[in-house]
DNA sequence: ACCTGAACACCGTTCAAGT
DNA sequence: ACCTGAACACCGTTCAAGT
């Protein structure tokens, strides 16, 4: 056999998403990433198949970044993973656009819709109607963060983007009321009893 | 002076437009629009000012296929807009995320949000709620169809997505109801009187 | 097994030159 | 004024070669 790897796919997808936040997406070059790694760009591609295999990695990565939601009402964990995603897109919003484009089959991307589903089943939503209900709520969180990381709000204050995604959540959040069999539902954990 | 123009502005977007609807973005390269015009690439260098002033260019362009709303009441009238957006990103996938990036201050941008803002009016929404309620069903419009015509939800069949957009729109239409200070306003055109 | 060096086709962009 | 031809730095990717 041969002789120590000095680098790994990890490396190579970490080092190329820290370039893409340092420098932009169109500096998010296999030479870039290369030249962090002291490598030739040749050496990454024993360990991505191309520069598409790359950004599909990177996004993946990013999911790493959506902590599992503490336990508690289900309203809170759905606050907090949305909170989670909205500083994802923040820190990293080069390539946090790029989430839109792939469909959320992987692991790591069911994981996380995953624990949407129980908050919303905790939320007392009927079975069927679950998985449109996570669409439309994942849809309208995912396009806030991507519209204020991709700065198509760059001309609105910091304030006035913190009171839109709290109105968006507190719209999301009586809409899921709305949707909920059990009667008088409020935010709490498992529902009024009865 | 000189020789007649070949081309002008307007067709060199339009053809890169043409050419990312066909073979997709990263085949939008300034040699490939040269070609569809049977000129040399150098040629485009006199009508946009680099690459990036194609994409905005071309991007603008996206925003003329909304067509102005007709008249009649609120509902219907934001009804057609969102639906005007929907198809236009189905029909221009490749580039239509990119509209994500670009805050809207263009005036053709302007025009489009200026379009909402009267229907928010007529719906009822305090003239202080107005541009905050335009960003949010905004942006979930946006994201709906960002993430369609990017492929996130490349899984799910046409029926299911035109029941989530329906579903989406619903929700937003009852969302302005609740902001209207009309009482008991419905979709109608100027709120019930008195 | 893992990395390097040389090479290729292609990309955006410049500059000076033609009409 | 508008387009062309030649040229440059850079990009992703291959292949054969080294250890």
């Amino acid at each position: 056999m041969g002789r120590p790897a000095l680098i790994d796919r990890d490396v190579v997808l970490a080092t190329g998403l820290a370039v893409a936040d340092d420098h932009g997406l169109d500096a998010l070059t296999m030479a870039a990433v290369a030249a962090r790694l002291s490598v030739t760009p040749m050496a990454l591609y024993r360990h991505v198949a191309n520069k598409a295999d790359l950004l599909d990695g990177i996004v993946e990565l990013l999911l790493t970044e959506f902590p599992p939601p503490p336990v508690g009402p289900w309203a809170d964990r759905l606050t907090a993973l949305a909170d989670a995603i909205r500083t994802s897109a923040q820190r990293h919003p080069a390539v946090f656009p790029l989430l839109l484009q792939r469909p959320a089959t992987t692991p790591r991307a069911r994981r996380a819709r995953t624990s949407v589903y129980w908050a919303l089943k905790d939320a007392g939503v009927a079975a069927d109607r679950i998985e449109q209900t996570e669409r439309l709520i994942s849809t309208a969180i995912l396009g806030f963060a991507v519209s204020e990381a991709a700065g198509r709000f760059r001309h609105h204050s910091r304030r006035q983007l913190d009171a839109d995604f709290a109105q968006l959540q507190a719209l999301l959040g009586s809409f899921i009321e709305s949707e909920s069999q059990i009667a008088g539902a409020g935010p709490g954990g498992e529902g009024a009893p009865g």
